[in-house]
DNA sequence: AATCATTTCCAAAGCGCTTTGAATAACGCA
DNA sequence: TGCGTTATTCAAAGCGCTTTGGAAATGATT
């Protein structure tokens, strides 16, 4: 069923329909009502391309993951992002279009995107410090709105990203309250931006209270449970063990609380341990009392606020750039305690 | 930069244009040669919407993910799943449009991909037993491929699964086989088509031994951490704890692992534990030595597979379904031992 | 009844591509 | 030179929609 046979069934004309469903003004109440209902019985809906080449807008947002190290972004936060991003997209009538794209692909892809005019806009997912995508985006004049910030871009864009320097700085000064002051920090890449943010948190909380970093405390890399795992492991058989860890991802998180328990020490007691956590959905940090204290802000919003955002930015295209900075929170669980004294 | 002036630019048709792009014999080797250099010169690629008009094929794959109870398929494993079918669809010019959608959205949402156009198949995830969208599919007449089976659906479709009676007939007969009698099993929901199939293979394990199964240690529910630590939390407080475990997920694994430590017993010794490996890209099962003892298939592979057979069918229509059951591998890891001899 | 403003509807153009059917150019051979 | 082939190229139609500019019908006003 298309436009031209669902007019002649009505005895109208392909323009009254269209503007018929389309909810133009022009056209009478009981006629639309007419329309409405024929369009309903006989299930027609207009064509998606043929509608898009007509209006000009593709009505749909492109995602673009980089599949560079094989889990970078196809990431253990990525789903439950797009979910909440996808639930603004149904609503509004967009389309989500996803992209898995290797590195050296990544630029092409979306010079393709623009001059295929696939979409009205995209997500950037995962930043890095200095990204390239932001100048690129800007030349291609695409529409776009980062998750996360990119530090050294200094141009304005658009963003929504967690106050990542005050979450670790109010996780770490925590512990330090708690009488702690050998606290390692188990990283996400730090080329990443929200990485280096958190590490300055960190080492800001530090310096407040004239603590010096100890490199050794201090690692990055995929955010895996392993990584978790193996890196608690070594810094527990070491002369100076910390008496407490700072972790980028609750996934990091269930590697840390491993080693712990492997080495004969519980969790909350001899060692305390914070994570940044996400909210993911598959990976709640526990039911009713949180099972890690945590800084915690919710990915799932956050994809729906950045599709808000953007769909926002390209229907009235020359408003200035949105930037949201969200402040996470700090919730106390089972996973902290005061320091031991030393004997 | 469209068709009609990057002709103007050569002074051909459009016509001898778009055959020299699109690789028709009828063109000259020079011609063809000049067109694509300028092609690449002026940056043209065809606008995608029009195209698809003008050929009637969108060029996109569609997935529905029903978010009902929230986290049901914006799963653990979907991230990697489409990973993997993306990196498909990249390689040979298709998008992925992915829509999620309430359950009670989800028949509306496959009749307007066909209504509106927008794909030429779809990719049906996390099937039931007795799943709607088969039949319902099959009277849209749009390709798909059912990741999984739905048990009784009788006609013939196409579907890509994991032998999982298999799977857990054989990891419950190993952890017989090293003198294990009660046996639990964390299931996912049982509802769903792979569930029921992971169960039955465990039912078949025990029967094969005479075993009668106690549905105290059968237990189903959203494979999250907190559903594997409670469950085996309660179990081991019983009068009558088992001695293994099996798990449909990695997830729930974490979170037994957790509850058996709480519980101050030791995982591969008092306790066995052996989970389904989905291998997800960031909780991989270890490095070297696996963590857990698994059955173990690669669900971005799965992804991947699905998507090549998906589009092969949409190519080549008339041919007959496409079926294929993948064996899962048992892989020994730390988490297994023999079972304790009752004191 | 005549005039004008509104309301309601429509024909046709255009979005950018593919593809059909036909025209032209180039070529070989009698 | 002239004719039939074959190799190239092209004009125009069509995919299904929106939208411009205008026509017809209706109603209000004199």
């Amino acid at each position: 069923m298309n436009l031209r046979e669902l007019s002649d069934i009505l005895g109208l004309s392909q323009t009254t329909v269209s503007r018929a469903l389309n909810g133009f003004p022009e056209v009478k109440e009981e006629t639309r009502r007419r329309v409405r209902e024929a369009a309903e019985k006989h299930g027609y809906s207009p064509d998606t391309r043929a509608r898009s080449l007509a209006t000009g807008r593709a009505m749909a947002i492109g995602h673009v993951i980089p599949v560079s190290s094989q889990h970078q972004m196809a990431n253990v936060v990525f789903a439950d992002f797009i979910a909440g991003a996808g639930e603004v997209y149904g609503n509004l009538g967009y389309d989500m279009l996803i992209s898995f794209v290797t590195d050296d692909e990544q630029e092409q892809t979306y010079r393709n995107l623009v001059r295929k005019r696939s979409v009205d806009g995209v997500i950037v997912h995962g930043p890095v410090r200095d990204d390239f995508r932001i100048p690129l985006l800007q030349e291609l004049e695409l529409p776009f709105l980062v998750h996360g910030r990119s530090s050294d871009v200094i141009s304005s864009y658009s963003w929504l990203d967690v106050d990542n320097v005050q979450a670790l700085r109010r996780a770490t000064a925590y512990l330090i309250d708690q009488g702690h002051r050998r606290i390692a920090l188990l990283n996400g890449p730090e080329h990443m931006d929200f990485a280096w943010r958190r590490r300055t948190g960190y080492l800001n909380a530090l310096h407040e209270v004239d603590i010096t970093e100890d490199p050794y405390l201090m690692r990055d890399g995929e955010m895996t449970e392993p990584f978790g795992y193996s890196s608690t492991v070594e810094m527990l058989r070491s002369d100076n063990p910390p008496s407490a860890i700072l972790t980028s991802s609750i996934v990091i998180a269930l590697g840390v609380r491993r080693a712990i328990e492997e080495c004969g020490r519980t969790i909350g007691k001899e060692i305390s341990v914070i994570c940044f956590d996400d909210r993911i959905s598959y990976l709640p940090n526990g039911t009713e009392e949180p099972i890690f204290t945590a800084v915690r802000s919710s990915v799932s919003d956050a994809g729906k606020r950045c599709a808000e955002l953007l769909i926002e930015q390209i229907n009235t295209p020359g408003t200035p750039a949105a930037q949201e900075l969200w402040r996470a929170d700090l919730i106390l669980g089972q996973s902290t305690g005061p320091a031991l004294q030393k004997v």
